[in-house]
DNA sequence: CCGCATCCGTTACGATACTG
DNA sequence: CAGTATCGTAACGGATGCGG
């Protein structure tokens, strides 16, 4: 499959709109985290993350990201097996902003989440 | 109801995690966009905004908004009736947030959807 | 074993009709 | 105007199977 933006129902001509049309969902942006923190992760390591992705709804969302090019395979040619993911510029630009989610969510959300982590 | 947090499953402990928890869907950062871009907006005014919300799923997420704080309504002991919606202090933190997204897609999401707007 | 794909029950979404 | 009720569709989530 190599299609791209097809895969996308744009829903407007806004930035943001499609912005959320890629990443607004419980998981793209998580998967991302994960990248962003531990550097390279095969698909194995991703599904332990603490949170609790099921396995297609893993493999869906990196075939997405990957079409997107917010990430990719370490060796593009080689098989699956080992091959860990990586994000590219596109997906690193999105560290600020899972920066701010999390300055956001332990501002705002501590009232509703008391466990929440402090500090990050 | 009088509700707030419980109404969502926390995943994580993760602040990220927990940001998505409430943010992490296609509808409600476009409606904080509504609310920040053109001030205080009734129930009418959002579903009227470019992109097609359904009634009952605006109804649901301003429940969940309001109840998590992030919005409220303007007269809040008022009936419904033209009584508008508007961010909270909470709510307006995410302005930065929503600006870095248009930025990202703008930047990153050119290349598979040409009609995106190139100004904010 | 790892990286998925498939099956299937459950949940969320979405369009429309309808109500106070 | 501001929702609620209903119902069909799509997405999710868990279990399992299967090739490399």
């Amino acid at each position: 499959m190599e299609d791209a933006g097809q895969g996308i129902d744009w829903r407007s001509v806004c930035p943001i709109s499609s912005a959320l049309d890629v990443l607004g969902d419980k998981w793209s942006l998580l998967i991302i985290r994960d990248l962003l923190m531990h550097g390279p992760r095969t698909y194995t390591q991703l599904l332990g993350s603490g949170e609790h992705i099921s396995t297609n709804i893993l493999a869906t969302r990196l075939n997405l990201l990957v079409s997107l090019k917010l990430i990719e395979r370490m060796v593009p040619d080689a098989k699956a097996r080992n091959n860990a993911f990586r994000v590219t510029e596109s997906g690193a630009a999105l560290r600020p902003i899972l920066d701010a989610f999390a300055g956001w969510a332990q501002t705002y959300l501590d009232e509703f989440h008391a466990d929440m982590l402090k500090i990050v």
